[in-house]
RNA sequence: CGGGGUAUGGCGCAGUCUGGUAGCGCAUCUGGUUUGGGACCAGAGGGUCGUAGGUUCGAAUCCUGCUGCCCCGACCA
């Protein structure tokens, strides 16, 4: 390609709004134009890393065995009635009718075409196990769209759905996905880690999320210092290691002004945030909502404890029978209600609601709490005397330290960009949409699923993440747009440099290379911060300077320095 | 959904408090000089100041409604 005939729109301010580098150097470098809040085009340059991905995804699928096909964007609302999504989903789910006033939803995600698809095509054990796949355009309306592509509404996802007649056919094809997805992670030269999941609201037993390291990541995962245990932190359960020690202090009510957080009562109190307990009140299950009028006798509240510490975690605090999922703390006149004063007091002593402890909290001895009302708080607390011995669960987040849940090692905390999720589903949406076939016996069986799904376009927005510098992008060779530039410099004024340029650039499109001939007329300098800022890895920079010597320059985009090759050994030197 | 911020040429911003001819940098176009790290000179084009209404002789500026966008948030208990 030429970039006289390419559209290259680099700009040299970053735009304000671009808060993580990924977002501001694609919006930079021209990969990507927004269109409205969380839909982007993607511009030619841009779209190049897309197909690159898409064709290293479907290379590893294909290999994998999985069969591609392409279903509609739209779905009828009756096959998501049928799953019970289509009350579910919630919001997330953009709805629309046509023109006969008829139910569609663009679709998020596929598990319901590709069910029904599966119980009209499959007849028969001997089809199975199959696995099929698409590229596709999703849509998911999300609450707060951000950093770009990263977290977009619209965006490009290859999902892959397989169907077995058991649960054993189903790990095998899990186990596949698991390796494909390695080998798409390593070709693209991510740096990755193949995380244990929750499976979230789609449903199922089994998941792995790959997450790709970086800072900006929205994640937290737990990885082991001793195994290969990894976990996304919503998942990694917590190991407890304290016990409770001996009540020595009396119960003591304290004057405690102002203070509403745990951080200012232990700048009130002296005491450690570890020695004192946070007390929330969400809703809990019958909880009314209010909106179908019916009568309300009083709140369902929950109060959940823990220590100062640490954090709830939702997804843990979700699965406990009493409280409503998903999670919300209570409201204000809720909280006034049940714990007769505001947030910032609250304590669980004389709360007439369920009180459920995480085990931390739950093995703490003189401890300071709220006192349910205003500016008071208490210490010298002790469980089983000042008050009932409370229900215990894992309800934190885990914490850098905490053992590891397997038994080997301590727990680091580091950030990823979920970039990819294999579930096995099993047989939730067979069930639903009655999806079987006979088995040797003749039998029916309800079929077995897997899905899985790689996020193409976050896959493009996360390998900037983890390749970039001052400069620009530094994309791997394996998905940059382009693989090679040449940089004639003065070719207006050198019919050599020109003839030599032209010559090269041929013979790299001969050699197969993927390769830009930058033959704009511009100053050296613009070219070459165009060109890092694009992230191009190699640079062949051809000159009046060398090229009576028949050598030019070459520069990796990675190197802070240059070394001039012979011209001839331009193709050795960038094959390698 | 709640809270905060913001909206002025393609991009980044000033001007708003204190109402009086809409400005700067980058980008673009023309001509010339330049040509190994985002050049210089001269000239040019481009803005219903988010939108609807109000106050006023006069509104980017003051008032009201609406909308878009960005950030923060269920951790404060």
């Amino acid at each position: 390609m030429r970039a006289s005939q390419f559209h290259i729109a680099t700009t040299k301010e970053t735009p304000t709004d671009a808060e993580i580098v990924s977002h501001q150097l694609m919006l930079r470098a021209g990969l990507i134009r927004r269109l409205a809040s969380g839909l982007y085009s993607w511009m030619p340059l841009g779209l190049r890393v897309v197909r690159k991905i898409e064709a290293i995804v479907r290379e590893e699928m294909n290999r994998a065995g999985a069969l591609e096909l392409l279903m509609p964007a739209i779905q009828p609302a009756e096959l998501w009635q049928e799953s019970g999504r289509w009350e579910k989903y919630g919001p997330e789910l953009l709805r629309l009718q046509d023109r006969h006033d008829r139910e569609f939803c663009v679709g998020p995600t596929h598990e319901e075409v590709i069910t029904d698809i599966a119980r009209r095509e499959l007849r028969s054990y001997k089809q199975l196990p199959i696995n099929f796949y698409q590229i596709q355009t999703k849509f998911r309306d999300e609450i707060r769209p951000r950093f770009g592509v990263m977290r977009s509404r619209e965006f490009i996802m290859k999902d892959a759905y397989s169907f077995h007649i058991d649960g054993a056919s189903l790990s095998e094809t899990f186990d596949d996905m698991h390796t494909a997805y390695c080998a798409v992670f390593d070709r693209i030269g991510l740096d990755y880690r193949a995380v244990d999941a929750d499976s979230g609201s789609i449903g199922g037993a089994k998941s792995t999320e790959f997450h790709v390291l970086a800072n900006s990541g929205e994640d937290g995962l737990a990885t082991s210092s001793m195994s290969d245990y990894a976990a996304n932190v919503e998942k990694a359960a917590v190991v407890c290691t304290t016990t409770r020690g001996d009540a020595t202090q009396a119960h003591t009510v304290i004057d405690t002004p102002k203070v509403h957080t745990i951080a200012e009562l232990c700048k009130a109190t002296g005491a450690d945030a570890a020695q004192c307990a946070k007390t929330l009140l969400v809703n809990g299950v019958g909880m009314n909502n209010h909106e179908d009028g019916s009568a309300v006798d009083g709140p369902k509240i929950v109060a959940l404890v823990l220590r100062g510490d640490h954090e709830l975690n939702d997804i843990k605090a979700e699965k406990h029978p009493l409280v409503q999922s998903p999670l919300t703390f209570a409201e204000a006149k809720d909280i006034r209600t049940v714990a007769k004063c505001d947030a910032g007091s609250i304590g669980p002593i004389g709360l007439d609601v369920p009180i459920i402890a995480d085990q931390d909290a739950a093995n703490l001895s003189d401890f300071v709490v709220g006192a349910n009302e205003n500016d008071k708080h208490i210490t010298g607390v002790n469980w089983g005397r000042d008050l009932p011995e409370p229900e215990v669960a894992d309800l934190r987040n885990v914490v850098e330290g905490d053992p590891s849940p397997d038994g080997k090692g301590l727990l680091n905390i580091v950030r990823g960009v979920e970039v990819g999720h294999i579930f096995e589903l099993g047989t939730t949406y067979s069930e639903a949409l009655k999806t079987a076939v006979p088995d040797e016996s003749g039998k029916n069986q309800i079929l077995h699923m897997g899905c899985y799904g790689i996020g193409v376009t976050r896959v493009a927005a996360a390998a900037i993440e983890q390749n970039h510098d001052d400069k620009g992008i530094q994309w791997t060779r394996a998905i940059a747009p382009f693989e090679v530039v040449i940089v004639p410099i003065n070719a207006a004024k050198s019919d050599s440099v020109k003839a030599a340029s032209e010559k090269l650039y041929q013979g790299l499109l001969d050699a197969g290379f993927d390769v830009l001939l930058d033959d704009r007329p511009l100053r050296p300098g613009v070219m070459f911060a165009d060109m890092e800022l694009i992230g191009i890895p190699h640079r062949l920079v051809v000159s009046d300077k060398l090229l009576p010597e028949n050598k030019l320059e070459y520069r990796n985009r990675r190197e802070s320095d240059s070394e001039v090759i012979d011209y001839a050994d331009a193709i050795a030197r960038i094959s390698g």
